[in-house]
DNA sequence: CTGAAAGCGCTAACAT
DNA sequence: ATGTTAGCGCTTTCAG
């Protein structure tokens, strides 16, 4: 029977079922809209249901069906800790959506250099998710470990080199053949491109977008026009790739930076060598966080929906989770170019 | 005895039992860590445990329990999609603790506009968490229906009339009274004020330092050095507060904004109207938000620590989920004088 | 179409 | 100090 834990009476199955005058097993039956109940009782209990406020509880229904209701979602430290926010917003997404879905997300980091033999996440271990998401680039030694679990995972911005998981994914060839389009039209000839962690899938398909723009448009994009030997796309490795960069080639008008850190990066550099953007050089970046707008001038730059990856995956692992067929799909998430201030036409 | 759900073997107390040749029941007292226990036992299951790799699952042990382990973070949209990342910030402090404290949190978001009647967030319907986190300021009617399930709460950044439960809050007091100390010392005499939603305890704290520190200085803060009747402290608000201020007032040679969103506001109109920062005006915010590293020139604030305000929460939530004691604290988690660029003595 | 009953993995009296 | 046992609230065969 229901209790009063201390004031509040929380109503079970078994009250429920005694207020419709039916069994436990008929109420279940109604609450998960099992087929063969007669329209009148589902009727007679929902009412039920309804007069008591009735919830079942999420950890009587876990233990019995070992689902629990729950994804899990998977950030390495550097990624959470990282100010713009860029992950927070996916995972704002999968939140958003879960709700929909009936999910909880369950958030956590892991070691950022997590290794074979290190502790898994917690609700892994307590078998306290039915899935999860794996966002942004995490150690192949993390994947391996889940796997044994055979837990779905779905991942966002990143992807294994097996071909086994559904991914949501940024457009980004198609974004860097945006961003270096945009420059073309605006008239540039020599066209700069800086990125580190060049091995990332993310950042090899934005280098390969931008090669396939000026390859059709007959520019050049030899050695003196990319410095991609930076470790992390990060503010201060902006800096010092731009400064790589101007160094080897003093033709270049315009650069494609492969994220906003960067570009900010480069920004800076070319401030503090009184090199005017965009007057001397356009600049432009990729993935909009929130502080270019506040930034002199306004970064051009291309758009993704950082929400949207996070519903998506939900949506993919919702799929999963409710037709266990194991569909391996690929999202791909449209990416939009953003002009801003930043980019312009060469003016020598 | 564990199963072979598919493949994976996951391991039970009955298999510890089993190994370590102890019933289930000393199994148990051993997880949690009971006295009168041999240390030769303790060690035998330990061993055990160690050797299957086993992990209590959680919604077992929650049945049984009534505890879920499980915290809820309830925030309103209008916060949760705000762009500047404040309360996620106070959220990731939250999730970092909980890790510590073997919690985990359920993020949810309530309706700007919660009214009674409205359906309350899923996890406490399902009964999914022991205690419930509170950032923001939220509709009192929220309280009023949360209190029906007397879960304990905890309040971050607001807090209600009534004195019934622990907050973390901002020393906003200490933060208005730095801010105007800052301008006073820098030789401004004529310092007006700007807020949003001036009836929120934390903006009326940093009014009352304001107050406090001219009233001490022997410096004017009649009617035309501030401007309160804004709804929101966002950046339009900011502008158009700025606007009215400047309006009836001439003197004024800076500025103290409620929040850095509004500054920016000001920032915006000042520059719009060919008011030069720091020489004609200088403006100070409060938050220390991202984007202000952006900005042109770099805004002077008062800097808090959002991941601590979450790391408070989780300890005092904590602290009433093992002690059981309903002991109500208040802490106050200090400010920070951060100058930058938009402060200066005042030229004239 | 509905009910009886077993049991999910764990904890907590109560025995021993 | 350890074992026995009765459930926690729910789902799910299996009978009827």
């Amino acid at each position: 029977m229901g209790k009063r834990a201390t004031e509040v009476f929380v109503p079970t199955i078994k009250d429920v079922a005694k207020t419709a005058n039916v069994s436990t097993a008929t109420v279940s039956l109604v609450i998960n809209n099992h087929e063969r109940i007669s329209p009148e009782t589902r009727l007679k209990v929902n009412k039920a249901i309804e007069e008591l406020n009735y919830h079942p509880f999420r950890s009587a229904r876990g233990l019995v069906s070992q689902k629990t209701g729950n994804i899990g979602f998977i950030l390495t430290e550097d990624h959470f800790l990282r100010s713009e926010p860029f992950y927070t917003r996916i995972f704002l997404g999968t939140e958003f959506a879960a709700r929909e879905n009936e999910f909880y997300i369950l958030l956590t980091t892991i070691p950022s250099d997590f290794k074979a033999g290190d502790r898994l996440p917690r609700f892994v271990l307590e078998r306290n998710v039915d899935g999860i998401i794996i966002a942004g680039k995490v150690p192949c030694d993390l994947i391996t470990a889940l796997e044994k679990y055979n837990l779905p995972l779905v991942f966002i911005d990143y992807y294994p080199e097996n071909n086994k998981y559904s991914e949501v994914l940024i457009d980004n060839i198609s974004g860097g053949k945006k961003a270096v389009q945009c420059l073309i039209k605006l008239g540039h000839k020599d066209i700069g491109f800086i990125a580190g962690d060049i091995h990332h899938p993310s950042i090899k398909d934005r280098f390969q977008g931008y090669k396939m723009v000026l390859e059709e448009a007959g520019l050049s994009y030899d050695l003196n026009y990319y410095v991609t030997d930076e470790d992390n796309p990060a503010r201060e490795n902006g800096y010092s790739a731009a400064k790589k960069l101007l160094k080897k080639n003093e033709k270049i008008t315009a650069i494609f930076a492969c994220n906003d850190a960067m570009a900010i990066g480069v920004m800076q550099y070319l401030k503090e060598n009184k090199i005017k953007i965009p007057d001397d050089i356009s600049i432009i970046g990729f993935d909009n966080v929130e502080a270019d707008l506040s930034l002199d001038p306004p970064l051009s730059t291309i758009s993704v929906e950082k929400t949207d990856m996070g519903i998506e995956a939900i949506r993919l692992m919702n799929e999963i989770l409710k037709n266990k067929v194991k569909t391996i799909k690929k999202v791909l998430v449209p990416v939009e170019l953003i002009c801003r201030k930043s980019t312009e036409q060469p003016k020598n």
